[in-house]
DNA sequence: CATGAATGAGTGTTCATTCAT
DNA sequence: AATGAATGAACACTCATTCAT
């Protein structure tokens, strides 16, 4: 079950998710069918069973947000949510899109995304209410605007191979957000 | 063949290209396989010719990018570019999300997808440079953060029915960019 | 779609219902899996249509039940109906039977059968109450007697090779019913 | 080996014989599909076991048909005869229309019923010819029809829920029969 | 004796594409 | 140019059967 889900996580992430036949998968899995069916009700059940643990990595993450303020202890607790965040996005990517785009008619797997990324948005929305967002900006529309932020570079540092390891694009990232959503007040 | 690509971005625009079956978006233009086959070599080519179509506009949007400096001027040459990519965006998301992932063997269409960002990324990234980006954020980081934010912000707001019309949405916006990657030298 | 239905009949006579195979069906009309599904939604449409014929021809039968009496012409009318109902069943045989037995899921193929068996079953009692019941036996037995005996009666001749074509065994049957159900009052 | 033949009877009687998974006749025995194949074959194998005991039950009622004749005595020996087939039939339903509908492959279920078909019927045509049956009626046609009448009502009152258990109805059907085929030289 | 995870051939169904009219 | 009936390769999913434990 496990070396399936694997498959699973590694197959959509190649060919995306409405791509990536069942074949593929239980290849990938050496195993059959059969077998597949054994354990997912269905190709769309895998994709939900991914999301479940995605959802719960997110929340964790979520959870743990420490207040991201002027002083240098706020910034480095921002990089360490960057971080984490980039590096979940990373082995969950292709469920993340599954959801942000629906490209599956199952509303659970929606819902989980929804509410993942709502836990995020409102924690992170909490940090720039304490920093102190500026007036002139909605809220909605600065969240909204994070939340994209966070989402695509994320993907975009994950699908290409821009040398993200080496952590200067990280602190560099850290630098603008830090900068453009939590220190507007400073 | 006019009546066939609209309804082919309308039936994309819909249900994604891959959930989009060439029996819809024929209904949607209201004639036949067969013409269908006439015009285009297929349902890829019908995704490659709207691609050319976004990637001509995309391009034109580069080109018209006026200074962005700390100014009043530059905030409004700002928010007209953002207004007007949004705008795009909105018309061309099916066919942008298509090359950004790369849901579609075709190398054209990627290709066409990556000249167009790339443009935009650098007239703005030029932009950037002359109002003077902090010596402490990697350029690239910079311009790879801009581009995931704008194209993401679009399609949160082209996607939910966040009321992005008032324009209070697009104000806020512009100045959490102008703030974030251009006032920085300010 | 007629060369399908014909074959739809040929092949789930030959091998029942749930034995037939799409592919059997496809082969039997020379055409191919596409344009099966061009014309019936699944197999169950198929079992659904050719039921709907069935049910259909059943009914007239129904409607032109002539007075069954003691007189040589009330023999002559249930020997008209034998006939007929003996040679719908060979054309129809594998319908009604999955329709008796409920061997589908699809509710309209029962309803269609049910209906279909009810209108023969009330057109027969009416001609038993015309001919004047013994009234030890009671009137839902006898016409549920009837119908057993006709259906299954049908069966028999129809998929064994018992000589029916010759009119010996007809008139035969229709003698045991006429004085087994009609009779009874003389 | 005799909770997995209940089972199976179970099962059949419930869904039908080709409806029926191994599967579910491994659940409701409370066993594993490994132990179902150490007692049968295969699935087959179990209907022909459950075949044989049918057949046995059915040739001791073929041997115990009492003389029925036109007295009272005859009378009740076919009442006695007709309540004890129903009995078998309500219980034994589904192996019967398996070999009646020749629904499966091996020849050996279709041997073991017709036999056991042919001692009743035989059994029964001796008791009518002893009655006398009338000369205008083809012995072969009134013992297929009787048969056919016996078997088929047999499953109406076994399905639906006809209040059959009050007696009545097996009191109409012993006076239809014994008046229809037994009676006719009276 | 008993188990149940694993198998894979087989089946129903979809849909991009073709081509005779 | 336009049509739409026909095609068949491809795919998701099922289930009888096996075998290592």
């Amino acid at each position: 079950m496990r070396r399936l889900s694997d498959a699973g996580m590694r197959v959509f992430a190649e060919r995306g998710y409405h791509q990536s036949r069942v074949d593929d998968i239980v290849r990938a899995a050496r195993t059959s069918h059969g077998t597949f069916y054994l354990y997912f009700a269905n190709k769309e059940d895998l994709l939900r069973a991914l999301a479940v643990d995605c959802a719960q990595e997110m929340e964790a993450l979520a959870a743990a947000v420490e207040p991201i303020n002027a002083t240098e202890q706020g910034f480095e607790n921002l990089r360490d949510f960057l971080g984490r965040f980039v590096t979940t996005y990373r082995r969950y990517g292709v469920v993340i899109r599954a959801w942000m785009e629906d490209q599956v008619s199952d509303r659970e797997v929606d819902r989980l995304g929804v509410r993942a990324f709502t836990h995020i948005a409102s924690a992170l929305g909490r940090r720039m209410e304490e920093s102190g967002v500026p007036e002139d900006v909605d809220p909605t529309a600065a969240v909204t605007a994070l939340m994209a932020l966070l989402e695509r570079f994320s993907y975009a540092v994950s699908s290409r191979d821009l040398g993200f390891d080496d952590d200067e694009m990280l602190t560099s990232l850290t630098r603008l957000i830090h900068r453009g959503f939590f220190r507007a007040a400073a």
